[in-house]
DNA sequence: ACATATTGATATAACGTTATATCATCGGTC
DNA sequence: GACCGATGATATAACGTTATATCAATATGT
């Protein structure tokens, strides 16, 4: 238990010099087969782990990667923050998730934060509005950074996203085709980037297909929001028979409303979610939805870091991944008379 | 968009030395009102930032500091991990969580970066089974570590828990109130320090109160794992009429199996949950459970280890919070005939 | 006026690694 | 036996900070 063990410490016991063990630790250099095994036998006898710091900081390179999320108790997200750390730790790198909580203040911090620590690679999603100091700093400490599902308009960041404007196209020519001609977009708030594309592929739609509308009601992204928003929603437009979403857990929030207004998902009123959480298959009746898988994306993202940082001077990335409508029981045709 | 400021350059944009920089930025020493305006203006100007690395090395202190979790998806944690921020980053610190998803020897893995970075402290949920390697590190390593919700048998780390032997032991004697009598305890895997706490409360409250059992059925915890589960005790056991569960996500994952078993919680059967997850109060019948406030018991855990950085030979901390009964709508008195 | 504090600034040696250059030693070739 | 190219090991200067010691210059006390 003396002290905590260094290189130096590693050297002595092997008997041999500080850049012998560093070479045989790294693999590097040219190492007799003899001398290798006993400095190996020294480190796993002291237990001894190398300072990932002062590494970093001689090599210039850091293998502890940052990321900077708009909220993180979102189970998509959690989904997606497993997907990015299961490919970077298989390629050694280490992730650090910090959660802005929308909040673009503390957004700014997050980022300054890893900034201060000098991490090897930047994941970003935005949060609504983005802080004057976070890009002024992210453009002098130059780092491998890209946005992931929200884009920094005039940034020139490497970028990962969802093709929005087409799912919400599809869930709204889906709803459409089962009779529904009164469909109101459901959930969110303001009008960040992806909020905007989904109401786009919304509207789009509705005006080909000449549908009345739109109608677009906001609502925060929780359960209980959903809920409360949903029975405003019917209050002000009791025409409305199908909801396309802006996430599933405004949508599931929406289904908990409709007994209370007598209403019965998928005979009723239509909803469709967008995410495909867990308990999107789970409730009951199940969720209609349009699913991303959230590991491969994350997995997408990861890698696009990953060829960031070996290779700086790649041109700008930017890659969109479609979604599929997986239907369940929250979907159905129009009722004949109501 | 030159170099990355550091200190030197700092220094000369403000036409002082290096040290002189550095004391003003760390507010230390003695420095004149005129010379501390004009670094602070020349900082300010280069937009820099100093390199975490470099002064955690140099200090010996580091203001980062890891979080070692079992599962980070589940939301309870979620929230935990939420208190756990909000405390350390008004204190300076900064947190990275590291997800063991119940893996030992991933758990292992997470543990060893953390000490490779030589974070200034750990917070640490451990896994169910222990890696020999883990401990060995740690060892070597010291580092101010406290242990959360499961303890290390043996060790000397500070920890802060549950109460969950009383807790338990709370919902059984409210159930047999309510005349239940055929009580099983429900979800969990294996004999986990936590879950055989809260087994201890169930049996020996059955014992004091002469009922029948003890019927102990596991499940993993996720709902549509809680949801099989339901099905299979049921079979089994269809004289139960009550369940004391290991979690909220058991729970609800029970209460989607009632309607295919015929049954209706709160009337048929009562059902009381553990940790008070947003959605357990949302639910469709919400759901009785035991709480505990989880963004104070963050706070609690972070004020631990706060205290054992700055107070290294402070005598073994080990702190467990009570939880409180709360009376939703899937408990009821048991109905007289069936 | 002389020693003695006090103030404000600076020079410099660490912290624990890695990268580069250097240096022996040995076997082979002509 | 002088020269050369490998091979295997080492010495040493960084990386960007902070802590300590040092040093002028001015203020204080007798």
């Amino acid at each position: 238990m003396a002290q905590k063990p260094k290189l130096q410490t590693v050297a002595q016991l092997a008997g041999v010099s500080l850049a012998t063990v560093s070479q045989v630790l790294r693999g590097a250099g040219r190492i007799s087969e003899e001398t290798r095994k006993k400095v190996q036998l020294a480190a796993k006898q002291l237990n001894y782990v190398p300072d990932g710091r002062a590494a970093a900081m001689r090599s210039g390179q850091n293998r502890e990667i940052g990321m900077v999320i708009h909220q993180i108790a979102n189970p998509f997200n959690a989904e997606v923050i497993s997907g990015v750390s299961d490919l970077l730790e298989s390629e050694g790198y280490l992730v650090s998730v910090l959660d802005s909580r929308d909040d673009p203040a503390k957004e700014a911090r997050n980022l300054e934060a890893f900034i201060r620590s000098a991490r090897g690679g930047l994941l970003w999603v935005p949060a609504g509005e983005i802080h004057e100091r976070a890009l002024a700093l992210l453009a002098t400490h130059s780092m491998p950074t890209v946005t992931f599902l929200r884009k920094v308009v005039g940034a020139s960041f490497d970028h990962v996203g969802i093709e929005n404007t087409a799912a919400t196209a599809k869930a709204t020519h889906y709803l459409a085709d089962l009779g529904h001609r009164n469909i109101a977009f459901f959930g969110g708030v303001g009008m960040g980037q992806v909020r905007k594309e989904r109401i786009a592929g919304y509207v789009q739609t509705l005006q080909e297909r000449g549908m009345p509308g739109p109608i677009v009601w906001e609502s925060a992204d929780t359960k209980l929001s959903g809920l409360d928003a949903a029975v405003a929603l019917h209050d002000r437009h009791p025409e409305v028979t199908a909801l396309v979403c802006n996430g599933d857990m405004v949508a599931l929030g929406a289904c908990l409303a409709l007994p209370r207004l007598g209403l019965e998902a998928g005979k009723d009123i239509s909803i469709i979610g967008f995410d495909d959480i867990a308990d999107a298959a789970v409730a009951t009746p199940s969720l209609t939805t349009l699913a991303v898988n959230p590991s491969m994306l994350g997995k997408k993202l990861a890698r696009v870091l990953i060829d960031r940082i070996r290779e700086p001077l790649m041109p700008q990335v930017c890659v969109t991944v479609p979604t599929q409508l997986i239907v369940r029981r929250t979907t159905g045709p129009l009722a004949a008379c109501r």
